[in-house]
DNA sequence: TGGTATT
């Protein structure tokens, strides 16, 4: 499997890395924040855009728009509130970290394990001590891929109830309508926050149904007023334009029974393609005798593998040792090398206590032994910068844990 | 009728 790793800064500045062969998704994914490009970038640019919709931009930017607390959506499902805290910590020191759960599961008379508490809604917010370190939050991790995700990182706005519920369902649009047309038909009422036009999954063909997003629920009944039963111009059929529902108004029933659908589903996509190919449980199994169906961390934690000495395994995770590493590199280069393979727990860059510059190695920790292994068989040999990387599951002998 | 956008 070839993956093309190309130099270290443009990858942090465009944060678009992925491995070969999800690149269409990737491209498919871009797209989609490219043509929402206005919008994202206002929305990263919160501060100053927020404020000419301002009647006094200056007065209203300065005291009301925060330029160290940002929102992270399109998180993956089964990322924690730590490994949030843990990717955006490698930015710069954080004042505060909340992964934003569901209040059904979370404080339900159900059930109060771990599996069941607040499932993750997706989103988060960060709120950093320094200004500067949100803004290269922002232009560091902002389109990161992460498993089958791609997060996007923006200044949040002020938390009021105008800008909750502002969200429109869009059907009966033409099919050959792009994202940004659709944009343009709704721009005229207000500013829009996200915009999406659902296609079929095997043709990429618009489905004629869409979501638009707007700043504040005000703006999203007028585009509802103008633009329900009306035609697009050009267009031969109405459009019906209504408030989108809310997943996080969703029966309790449908909660559960989507817990129990799949417990313990992590995203398997491409990644459990690869893995059976590589067949990986057998391999496993062949070289340390441990059952895997699932990945061996998650049937009872810690203690399934207990005693037994397993390289790379430390108790929490997969342990990646990755040799090779340039003076300058830093940990969201691992995150953007081993987030698209699985969930990454942790990561460090081993530095040296004078310089502070890389000594060449670091220290990736995923949960899932597949999603490990697929990412070190990805990323041993490949060539980042000048270097060529040596990616192995940490061995006792190496490093100590 | 989403890749769960305001704690």
């Amino acid at each position: 499997m070839a993956v093309r790793l190309c130099d270290v800064a443009s990858l942090l500045r465009s944060g678009s890395w992925a491995p070969e062969p999800w690149t269409g998704q990737v491209i498919a994914t871009m797209e989609t924040q490219m043509s929402n490009g206005p919008t994202c970038n206002n929305t990263s640019n919160g501060p100053s855009t927020m404020s000419n919709n301002c009647s006094s931009p200056v007065e209203s930017g300065s005291i009301e728009d925060s330029k160290t607390n940002l929102i992270v959506n399109y998180l993956p499902q089964n990322m924690t509130q730590e490994e949030l805290k843990s990717l955006f910590g490698s930015i710069g020191e954080i004042e505060s970290c909340k992964l934003v759960r569901d209040k059904i599961t979370g404080t339900s008379w159900y059930s109060r394990t771990d599996e069941l508490a607040g499932q993750s809604l997706g989103y988060g917010f960060v709120n950093y001590v320094d200004p500067k370190d949100a803004e290269k939050a922002i232009n560091t991790l902002n389109g990161l891929r992460l498993q089958t995700k791609t997060i996007k990182v923006s200044y949040a706005r002020p938390s009021s109830a105008s800008i909750r519920d502002a969200n429109l369902y869009v059907s009966g649009l033409p099919k050959t309508m792009t994202q940004k047309e659709l944009e343009q038909l709704f721009s005229q009422y207000g500013r829009i926050i996200t915009s999406r036009i659902l296609v079929d999954q095997v043709t990429g063909v618009s489905r004629g149904v869409g979501f638009i997003r707007f700043d504040r629920r005000v703006e999203a009944e007028e585009a509802i007023k103008g633009l329900n039963c009306q035609k697009p111009p050009g267009a031969t059929e109405p459009i019906t334009v209504k408030f989108a529902n809310n997943p996080s108004q969703k029966t309790s029933q449908a909660l559960l029974s989507q817990l129990y659908q799949s417990p313990n589903r992590r995203y398997p996509g491409p990644l459990a393609q690869q893995a059976q190919r590589f067949r990986l449980d057998n391999l496993l199994n062949m070289a340390y005798g441990v059952k895997s169906r699932f990945s061996p961390m998650a049937i009872d934690g810690v203690t399934s593998l207990a005693g037994i000495n397993i390289p790379g395994h430390a108790g929490t995770g997969w342990c990646i040792f990755v040799y090779n590493l340039a003076p300058d590199a830093d940990e969201s280069i691992l995150w953007q090398m081993f987030g698209p393979f699985g969930a990454v727990t942790n990561v460090k860059v081993i530095r040296d206590f004078n310089t502070n510059k890389c000594k060449g190695f670091g220290f990736v920790t995923m949960t899932n032994y597949d999603e490990a292994a697929v990412a070190i068989a990805s990323l041993n040999g490949y060539r980042l910068g000048d270097r060529v990387l040596q990616v192995s599951f940490k061995t006792n002998k190496t490093h100590k844990a």
